[in-house]
DNA sequence: ATAAAGTGCGCC
DNA sequence: AAAGGGCGCACTTTAT
């Protein structure tokens, strides 16, 4: 560890002196890895303002290089510099101090760091890439941080949600009553005992009962005269809610009130981020009364309104989509181009970007042709090189994976006219919600810096950010989020008439928010 | 017995 | 009505 351009040091107390040069200095430390760094400083109270994280870094670079998932290591990056054997990725936390190998010298992270730099130098848009680099980076320290303060979550305000719901916490392996008595219910609609969580026992039944089913899904059921549909639907819900979400999960993901989840930095292909437990971007709504800030406390929510057809306008230059996105709602801006029909201009715009083709979405793709012909083209460009097999880049840079070999087999083949389709609906859609993941990591960032101790941002999900903080902060943590998605535009985009609306509320509950 | 694949559904 | 992008996770079923 080192902060950039600096020398190298050796401490026996590490939190310690990064504590006293990130004071004297505030320097860009260069981190091999700030998932293997940051956590301990975070215990020892050390925190740092900014970093390059030279693992992220070499997968941005890979990627761009067009070698997408090779070992993204700092050791790995140093033994590829040197033309020696690359070693296998090592799982985050490998268990086993045994064979743990030593950290990467200082010395060769400054290699790696000097190479990237050149590479990063080296590309056609490296401001941009600078940009993304430096983004990622804030990523990896917001997302220890947040792991680290965790997010408010009342454990009795939980376990009342859950009880009302499914009744009182059972006996290990047992279905709580209200699930037991709609498992019971389905079984006596079939006359026979059936097992609701198992997909062949329920189309066997329901065909014994005279209804054929390609699937269980829940719409496919709701379609369905018969009656165990009923009692189904609600235990598919709930048991969800009670393995997902429910006593157990709560054991192992939240201590002293709050949830910790992992996040996984750029996890997704995308750029967006994963979690790696706990499930935190997968909490359902009927949860958020869970989460309730800390008397005297408050949470900013925000989220960003329509980011991804936003991005789009941005990035393709098109002048009139741009004009209707500097409206506050995008889609009512649009509906005079849709035949006046909001929810037709919502299904144009997300047909355009997934590469959506039902219903009537060919009518209404027709008219964006028409009407905003750059994006509709900026989009079917994406798609034609997914298609043709080419890479794709998000605004800043970041580039999907190469096609496999798998897939080259597959294209050549009978079906390959499916399998180029589908690819390039994956590039279609990777441009832009690339670019969006990219202009909401760059707001989480700027956020991060302008928030005033001791708010902390407590939970990131795609679009959206939650600050905990003194309920006498709450005004400027709320203009902070405002100025961070104005200079999050401005950093991305420059002068556009895009707006990116980020409308923060102050809320007691989580569930208050929208 | 354990691992991998398939299914379904929560979030954006 | 129900299909177009990205995930993670629990459950069952199938493969090893």
């Amino acid at each position: 560890m080192l902060p950039a351009g600096g020398t190298a040091r050796r401490t026996s107390d590490l939190a310690e002196a990064v504590r006293e040069v990130e004071a004297a200095e505030r320097p860009r430390w260069v981190w091999a890895d700030a998932r293997e760094t940051y956590p301990a400083l975070l215990r020892a109270g050390v925190r740092v303002s900014r970093c390059h994280d030279v693992a992220l870094t070499e997968g941005l670079l890979l990627a761009y290089e067009g070698r997408y998932g090779e070992n993204r290591s700092a050791r790995a990056a140093h033994a590829r510099l040197h033309g020696l054997p690359v070693p296998d990725e090592q799982p985050p936390d490998a268990p086993g101090t045994l064979f743990a190998p030593e950290p990467l010298a200082a010395e060769a992270v400054a290699e790696v760091l000097a190479d990237q730099l050149r590479r990063i130098e080296a590309l056609p848009e490296s401001g941009r890439f600078r940009l993304l680099v430096a983004a990622e980076s804030a990523g990896a320290l917001t997302a220890a941080e947040m792991a680290h303060d965790g997010m408010p979550w009342r454990r009795d305000v939980h376990d009342a949600l859950l009880t009302e719901l499914l009744g009182p916490r059972p006996v290990h392996g047992m279905r709580p009553a209200k699930l037991q008595a709609l498992a019971d219910e389905v079984a006596a609609a079939f006359g026979h005992p059936v097992n609701p969580d198992s997909v062949q026992q329920l189309v066997k039944a329901f065909k014994g009962a005279g209804v054929a089913l390609k699937s269980t899904r829940s719409w496919e059921l709701k379609q369905i005269d018969h009656p165990a549909v009923a009692p189904l639907l609600a235990y598919k819900e709930l048991a969800r809610l009670f393995s997902f979400h429910g006593w157990v999960w709560a054991d192992q993901w939240v201590r002293d009130g709050r949830f910790r989840p992992e996040y996984v930095v750029g996890g997704v292909v995308s750029g967006r981020w994963a979690t790696s437990g706990g499930g935190a971007l997968q909490i359902p709504k009927v949860m958020r009364r869970v989460v309730v800030a800390d008397d005297g406390w408050t949470l900013i929510v925000a989220d960003a309104a329509q980011l991804e057809p936003r991005v789009l306008a941005a990035m393709a230059g098109d002048m009139g989509l741009a004009r209707a996105a500097g409206e506050i709602d995008l889609y009512s801006a649009l509906a005079q181009s849709f035949g006046g029909q909001r929810d037709n201009a919502k299904i144009a715009m997300l047909s355009a970007m997934y590469g959506g083709t039902s219903g009537d979405a060919p009518k209404l793709l027709a008219m964006m042709r028409q009407r905003f012909p750059q994006a509709y083209q900026f989009v079917e460009d994406a798609a034609k090189a997914g298609e043709e097999g080419r890479l794709v880049r998000s605004w800043l840079g970041r580039t999907s994976p190469p096609p496999s070999s798998r897939w080259k087999e597959l294209v050549s083949g009978p079906e390959g006219g499916r399998a180029a389709r589908d690819r390039g609906r994956f590039t279609r859609n990777f441009v832009v919600q690339g670019t969006a993941a990219e202009w909401a990591l760059a707001l989480l960032a700027v956020l991060r810096g302008l928030l005033p101790p001791p708010a902390r941002l407590v939970f990131f999900q795609h679009d959206e950010v939650m600050v905990h903080c003194p309920i006498g902060q709450a005004e400027e943590v709320m203009a902070a989020v405002t100025a961070a998605a104005e200079e999050a535009s401005r950093l991305l985009f420059g002068r556009t008439p895009v707006r990116f609306p980020m409308e923060a509320v102050a809320v007691t509950c989580y569930a208050d928010a929208k």
